[in-house]
DNA sequence: CTGAAAGCGCTTACAG
DNA sequence: CTGAAAGCGCTTACAG
């Protein structure tokens, strides 16, 4: 199984090796009867051009890099599989970098990982700092960004302030007036913009429909369904409740569903949410949410790349935007006015229409009352 | 930013590139002096080698494949984050290739891909065909299985077939009699290999158990929440219900919860679920399962992988097991006897008292000893 | 302990 | 339309 080189093909083909790499390729003017001879020749050694020395030889390397800070959250996982699609089917190889932490990130850019490594790269949801962009623009490959935006370099992005506001104005409209706000850590060391941005989106409108912005009625956590759970809990712990609340992730309203439900309130009836994402499971818990393409975002990005990198002048930065959609299901309903602003569920008037409980929800555990420990039995067998 | 190569770092010390390439790697007898010399003249400049022309010239591309017929579902996505750990900390590229038809899976072996472009591949998943099988071993590196095995290949998998026993055997204990499964299509394209087993274990379950199978209380669809929905639509629509279901994956078995909500049956009164995974959602719905450690699974495979890339010399092939436990939680529990066998959920008898369902606690099964099974108290810290 | 030289397998002006 | 030759940037026996 010794690896075939252009040279075998060349001696089969009775020609140069020089010609076979033109042939192989298109390249000049090629007569017929050689062209398919190399072809045959190359095709029974099944010989196939070392990467190693086309690059070496060309300084291309064909091969592009994903740097995210998760892999296997939702909207990453999305991504990466647009990504991915069109890299393929433009014949490029696609390196995956997990930068998961700010010690691996920094390492990531200082040491010069991706030099003469990769042709493009693109960046998900990375807030650069100065050296950081600085390092990367010292790549000198194109550099592309979905969910964030740096001078200069290429960037998909949803309107992350307008998309927030708009559900937020959504229950305004419906009535609520004691709208709460499950956000992202504002101080997590990895300063993603998005939590900032949908935060700014909430308050603004909030402020534009003449409400107060409130600080009890905001809590934080983790983009993930334990973060809004707890964020929930936290929430629900305070003096004055919300009867709506807005997440800024779908999992995190899944979670925050969950610590409803476990204290015995009713979506919507006594509390309305929103989500943001339109994660798959959002329609299963009937979740109103602001819907986004993660996968088109993906695939976007990842074309213009291909063009530049493919291309041979390198395309100029621009900017994309990417649309997003209020998705209205049956977790928002107008609220229902209460005789005791501190009442407890029980103490509420039950709700005319019943029916409209979300399936899967208040169905499955027990309701207990909410304290700061997550309740689980296990039993394990064997 | 003319890319700095061996020869400047050379020539700024005052020795050879000989020198050089042998100081950065830490090779022959190298003085001191001469050592941090070069090293501060590779900093100064911000050298680092070209992988081109390293490949090139060691034949060794610091690069490993991963393969994966899915990117965005849970088991890959986190599968690929445990791989991407490994890989990364070892200092090793990681291409990501996503096979995810037929079509592209043929074009994928035919063509030598990944011929010359990796030191070893990962595969996961994937029931490879001969010919896939004699291509993958023509490319003359280490393949790495995860779910599947190979002759002559290195893997990793759990225990599918014990494992569904395991799953079926606790609602056989609990008094079930009339148990559905909800499976992967057995015909699809890919043949993939998970189903069969976990097919073959719930109907050994069920004969071992004196129980008869009956191919009307099998329903298949993908391993999606909509599938699982679907394919649990369909046993509802049948002759006779069950009074207990299993489903191959967690994501199936949150589709069975919202089809049984949805036509009112409630679990685990009028039905018990059992699922597959330990999905994080899964612990959301207090669903009864059997926990894989997946981030676990392909770090171990990675492992594998990489000391037999960075060593020096070819690994023997090994087979490695991961571990897994039935979680019981709250969906499954002992049949309620129902006086109508066809009797639809209007028909039924509204359960006496859920709270005779002692949360957890009543609905242990006894732990029997599955044949061949290993024996494995695992305990979970934080 | 260190250099000069060959070689890894391609591509691409440069000639013809 | 096709070849010979140089060069891409490393590594590694081979000498010294």
């Amino acid at each position: 199984m010794a690896k075939t080189t252009i040279k075998d093909v060349a001696q089969l083909a009775g020609v140069s090796p020089s010609t076979v790499s033109r042939s192989l390729r298109g390249i000049g003017g090629l007569s017929a009867g050689t062209v398919s001879r190399i072809k045959e020749a190359a095709e029974h050694l099944g010989y196939s051009v070392s990467p190693a020395a086309y690059r070496l030889a060309t300084g291309r390397t064909g091969t592009i890099a994903v740097v995210m800070p998760y892999i296997t959250r939702w909207f990453f996982a999305e991504l990466l599989g647009g990504v991915e699609k069109v890299v393929r089917e433009a014949g490029l190889d696609l390196l995956l970098y997990h930068v998961g932490d700010t010690e691996m990130r920094q390492q990531y850019f200082s040491s010069g990982l991706l030099r003469k490594r990769v042709d493009g790269v693109v960046l998900v949801t990375l807030a650069l700092t100065d050296p950081e962009v600085a390092a990367l623009r010292s790549l000198d490959v194109p550099v592309y960004m979905v969910g964030a935006e740096v001078e200069g370099f290429s960037s998909v992005c949803i309107d992350d302030l307008d998309s927030s506001r708009t559900a937020v104005q959504h229950l305004v409209n419906l009535g609520h007036s004691d709208i709460a706000l499950i956000s992202g850590d504002p101080n997590e060391p990895m300063h993603f913009t998005v939590p900032l941005h949908r935060r700014r989106g909430y308050r603004e409108a909030l402020v534009s429909a003449g409400l107060t912005v409130r600080p009890e009625l905001e809590a934080h956590g983790p983009f993930t369904v334990e973060g809004g759970y707890s964020a929930t809990v936290k929430l629900l712990s305070r003096r004055s409740l919300p009867t709506a609340i807005f997440a800024e992730s779908d999992e995190m309203a899944f979670g925050a569903l969950k610590a409803l439900d476990r204290v015995g309130l009713r979506v919507p009836e006594d509390v309305s949410v929103v989500g943001f994402d339109d994660h798959p499971m959002a329609s299963y818990f009937e979740l109103t949410t602001v819907a986004q393409d993660v996968p088109g975002q993906g695939r976007l990005i990842a074309e213009q790349l291909v063009s530049s990198v493919m291309g041979p002048e390198g395309a100029p930065a621009v900017r994309l935007s990417a649309q997003t959609h209020l998705v209205v299901r049956q977790t928002t309903a107008a609220p229902v006015r209460r005789p005791d602003k501190h009442g407890t569920a029980e103490g509420r008037p039950a709700h005319p229409s019943p029916s409209t409980l979300p399936p899967g929800v208040g169905t499955h555990s027990a309701p207990r009352p909410a304290s700061g420990a997550r309740q689980r039995k296990e039993s394990r067998s064997k």
